[in-house]
This record gives C-alpha cells, structure tokens and sequence, in this order.
DNA sequence: GCCCTATGTTAAA
DNA sequence: TTAACCTAGGGCT
C-alpha cells in the first residue's frame, strides 16, 4: 500500500515523538511477542526509512524492522506533548490511509485496549503506537539490518542515493522498465502509482525494455522520481499531475485529479486522445497512456 | 453479512 | 508463474 513516501513520514513521525525516549514494546496479537521482549524497556535512538522498509535503532543495538506490505499501517496517539511534537500534524494514522485529529482535545489516560489484530504496540510516557498487518515486524542486528539495506537499490528520498547505479541497474537488463521500477533492488520506495506516474510523466513506454532507453532518459526518469517522491512526503499523498492539467487547477488536486493514469482505465489521457489502459505486468496492474508512452 | 479490492513481498511449484 | 499471507474498508445484497 504505501510507497516510499509514507515510511518516510512514519520514520519522521517516529524521530519526532519518541526519539530518546524509553518504550515498552509487546504485541497484544502475540505473533510478535518474543521479538518484543528483546527490546522492551530500550531507548528508540533513531527511526530510518530506506525505501519501503522503517528501521527502528534501540538502545541495545537491536533494530526494529517494519516491512507495511499492501495494508499495514500505524496509528498513534498520545497526550498533549504527544500530539504536539509530531512532525507531521497530529496523524492518528500513517500508512495506508492517513487520518488526522481535528485539533480537539482528547483525554488520555494510557493506550486503548487493542481492537482487532495489533502485531505490536510501543508506548512511551506520552503516547503509543500500533502496528496492524504488517508483512515484516523483526528484530534484527544492526549487521542484518546492513544486509537488507545491502540487497536495495538507491532510494530517490535519499539525499545521497547513487543515481547512477540506478541508471546502470535499468540499462543492465532487457527487462521491461515498468517491471524493473517495481523491483526493489533496483530502486527502493516506488509502488505501484510511482511507477505508473512517472512513467507516463516521462513518456516512457513501461514495455520498453531497460537496455532501450538512453541514460539521459533514465537519468530524467529519476530526477522526476526524486521530485515525486519529495512531494508525497511533503503532502502526505500521491500527486502526480501539473495544475494545468488537471480538471479543477485551483486549490489541492482533488482525489479524481491526482493521478495521468492510475486507476483511470478507460478514460481519457489528460493530455492526448487516447484511453487509458490496464494492462497485468507481473501480476500488478499496469496503467498506461498507448499514445503519450510510445 | 458477503465479496472484493488494495500504494507488497515471499515461497513454492 | 502461482499461491499465500497480512487486515480493513467499501460496495453490494
């Protein structure tokens, strides 16, 4: 479900409201309960995001590692000082679909009982957060988390990412760039909507095999990536279209405004007059404009 | 209530 | 290439 964009924000949101702080870490569900018991009692030192994976460091030197899937997501909440330190609003909800309070007071009194499956839940002396139907949730040490981050590719949120092992990486293989976008090792953080997106934004055609393109186009291609992606975390949302664009160019794009392609099969490309197509890539759904991606 | 879907990854065949 | 897995929300009956 997220992309890169959102465990940014959720690694931002986690520096935020418990960097140096002691937390008590179990797993209501109970399928994380021996990870929990490793790092319960620790200081969280420092949240990371590389691509879609959140790393959470601990004071004993273990690491958290959160893999959301397709539906995990974390919701928070906390008193005052919680709600306040957040640095991105006062989310209840990062991930999936993100949530804000209303601004109105809320009485805290310490976590809620668990509704439903939470895998793990992290509490401090101001607030707590759950984690529900993530892929991964491991502890592991600081040189397996090395490793994991070893088998990535560069992530355009990276202000250091190697933009040319991402060019190298693409123009290694003949492999349909629209696969290799989704492929991880080759660039950590694009999803599904990324990779559409960006694509069409570029005029690429996602059946171009990566051998095809220039460097100069996979070079464009990540700079767009880079600028995407910075969006999101800033907005919170995925919002791929220029205002001129769009049907309705004032104020934020709405939901049915956002996107060149997602999800608009059938419809009119923005931009030329073709429809937009749905194609099955690899097992995900594959949107594409036939006559702006030749 | 039931069926479907989803911004993802991994293991088995 | 296919199936399995994790969960919640929306649309439908």
């Amino acid at each position: 479900m997220p992309e890169g964009h959102s465990i940014h924000r959720l690694a931002a949101q986690f520096n935020s409201v418990f960097a140096g702080e002691r937390l008590a870490v179990s797993s209501p569900q109970g399928r994380f309960a021996a990870g929990a018991a490793l790092i319960d009692g620790e200081k969280l030192e420092a949240a990371h995001a590389h691509g879609k994976q959140l790393f959470l460091e601990f004071s004993n030197g273990l690491v958290l590692r959160v893999h959301l899937g397709l539906y995990g997501a974390w919701d928070f909440g906390g008193d005052s000082t919680f709600r306040g330190s957040s640095s991105i609003g006062a989310p209840r909800r990062v991930g999936e679909r993100e949530m804000y309070d209303d601004g109105a007071p809320v009485a805290y009194s310490g976590p809620p009982e668990p509704v439903g499956q939470v895998r793990a839940r992290l509490v401090s002396s101001h607030g707590w957060a759950d984690l529900r139907g993530p892929t991964a949730c491991e502890v592991l040490t600081g040189a397996e988390r090395d490793a994991v981050v070893g088998r990535l590719g560069p992530d355009p949120l990276d202000p250091g990412a190697d933009a040319q092992s991402f060019i190298e990486r693409v123009r290694a293989k003949k492999t349909a760039v629209g696969t290799l976008l989704m492929d991880q090792s080759v660039v950590a953080g694009v999803g599904n909507i990324y990779r559409a997106e960006s694509l069409f934004r570029q005029g690429i055609s996602p059946y171009a095999p990566g051998k095809s393109l220039s460097a100069d186009e996979v070079q464009a291609l990540w700079q767009d990536l880079v600028g995407l992606l910075q969006d999101g975390v800033r907005d919170g949302r995925i919002v791929t279209t220029r205002p001129s664009d769009r049907f309705e160019p004032e104020g934020a794009a709405a939901a049915t405004d956002a996107h060149y392609v997602y999800q608009r099969q059938g419809q009119d490309c923005r931009v030329c007059t073709a429809g937009i197509r749905l194609d099955d890539m690899g097992g995900r759904k594959l949107y594409w404009c036939p006559g702006c991606q030749q």
